[in-house]
Formats: C-alpha cells, sequence, structure tokens
DNA sequence: CTCCATTTTATCGAATGCGATTAAATCGTG
DNA sequence: CACGATTTAATCGCATTCGATAAAATGGAG
C-alpha cells in the first residue's frame, strides 16, 4: 500500500503502455512493406506456427475475440494472405488457412525480428530475460482477472 | 541473427503486446467505475502530476498526437473531467486543465493502482525493476526509430 | 509591413479492440 | 425425434491510434 499518488513514469502500466508503443512505431515501417498491420502480421507468426487454425484459436494465442478478429481476418483475405473456409465438420467453427502468398512472406519478413533485435541494441539474454518476466506478470495479471 | 523463425511466445514484442492487453483487461473493470478509458486515465494521472499543460506537452509524456488527443480531450471535457481553453498568450496552443470533478477523481481513484499491484502478487522491488528494464528498453527502442 | 516558414491543433479515413448482442450449428436430455 | 442449452462466428457501436492533411496563429527575413 502506498501513501501517494504515483506519478506516470512510476506506473508500471505506463512502462508497458509505452514500450508496446515504441516497439509498434518500429515495427510499422518494417511492416508497411508488406502491407501488413502489427495485428495482421501476428496472425501470420501464429499462422506461420502452426496452419489451419480456427479463428477461436487464433484467439486464444493472441487474447483477441471474434469481434476483432473477423473483420481483421476478412481484411487479410481480401489482401489474398489467408483463406477463411468453414470447417465441414462442424460448420460452426471457421478455419482460418495461410494462401501461397501468406506462406511466402516467412521467408520475406524473416528479417524483421532480427531488425527489431538490432534496434533493442541489448543481448539476446537480457531480451529474453525480460520477455520471461512478461509472460509471468501476464501470467499473473490473467489469473486476478 | 537467428537461424530460424520465432514462435510468438518467443517474440519480445508479442510478450509486451500481451501484458499490455492483460494490464488493460485489469484496468478495464476498475475504471469502468468512474466511466474512464484506459487512455483518459492516463491523461488525469498526468494533469495530476501538473495542471495546465498545453495538448503537445500532453503528447510528449503520453506519446499521442493530436489526432489522436483531440478527440480524447474532447470526450474528457464533455464528461466534464477537464477544460480546454486557446492560451492567451499564444492562440496556437490550447491548454488543458482540471475541473474539481476531474481533480476529485484523484482520491477516488488512488486505489486502483493499489489493485494492480495487488494482481501483479510481486514484491514492490521486483515490479521496480522489470518497470525500469521497460523504460530503458523504450528508450533504445526510440532511439533507433 | 509583407510574406513565407514554422508551430500547434484539428480533421479525416482506416484499422484495431472491446462490450453487448445476434445468428447459426451442434449437443444433450427427455 | 424435439427442444432448449451451449458453442462459435459475426455484427454493431464506441473509443482509441495513426498517417496524411488542413487551418490558424506566430515568427522572421527583407
Amino acid at each position: 500500500m502506498l501513501d501517494r499518488a504515483l506519478t506516470l513514469d512510476e506506473l508500471l502500466c505506463f512502462s508497458l503502455y509505452s514500450a508496446n508503443h515504441a516497439m509498434g512505431r518500429l515495427y510499422r515501417p518494417l511492416l508497411a512493406r508488406f502491407d501488413l498491420t502489427y495485428p495482421q502480421y501476428l496472425v501470420l507468426v501464429a499462422l506461420w506456427q502452426q496452419d489451419g487454425r480456427k479463428v477461436g484459436d487464433l484467439g486464444t494465442v493472441l487474447q483477441l475475440e471474434s469481434n476483432t478478429l473477423t473483420p481483421l481476418l476478412k481484411r487479410m483475405e481480401a489482401a489474398g494472405l489467408i483463406r477463411r473456409a468453414r470447417n465441414p465438420q462442424d460448420e460452426r467453427s471457421v478455419i482460418v488457412t495461410l494462401t501461397d502468398k501468406g506462406r511466402a512472406l516467412e521467408g520475406e519478413a524473416a528479417e524483421i525480428s532480427n531488425c527489431i533485435l538490432a534496434a533493442a541494441d541489448a543481448d539476446l539474454a537480457e531480451l529474453a530475460e525480460l520477455r520471461d518476466r512478461l509472460h509471468r506478470l501476464t501470467e499473473r495479471l490473467r489469473e486476478a482477472g
């Protein structure tokens, strides 16, 4: 329990907000060359890792619901990156599959992670530790929610 | 330089994105009781710390531009939290000032930080270190951008 | 003083992101 | 089989967020 109001810079939530902002600003121009937005890139990373997922499963890993994913996926489908098709085994669900174009982007965009790592200008071990601390924090925050 | 594609969970940017999301989800119900959104809360924190700032100065601390701040501040003005007035010394700038209602929220919302700290379920030193690591990362990312 | 560059905020369109609700398909129990 | 409960996406409205641009005020050079 603290006895005074926190300043903006003292708030953990603001440091997260700012770091996320800064990361987004770094990604934006790199992704723009592929006509990708940042959430669209995350969808691709998820599909490169495992293709043919249901909308709901993508939502689970990305922590997004269909109200966000459906229009996002429709834009990606319009851009020719993915296909959306009802699951024949269960017509309630929609399966998202990479197109050739979507798959091809994996190689072309591979350099992006390295650009980010270079920008972060820290050794891999340090960044990995920060990442793991963030995962643990996220876990605790979700449990509390 | 890595020789393989990273999974979603390995990406530092995604750990930031997820932690920020999780934090937002924790804040949302707490802020909803005051009819506040998260960015609106950040504006209030900034003004509680120093009232009477120009739109551009708020943008500097929050890393937001007028295209985001202007509509956000108009909604806050409509909600009776702040006042917006042209600076008589320089009519280009707009000074943002807390109303009595906006000032009063500081006391009422004081518990929110503590709810978040409780949810994070870690000691203050650990969270402070994570926060400082994030600040340093943000700094490096901004320099690279 | 005039005119152009600069500063500062505002506007517009597009893309998330979320709460609430709806619609369609499936499941389960009688 | 029938029918209500559940699951899964989709839709709607609102609030950010950003890139691009505009508009108004100020400043500075001549």
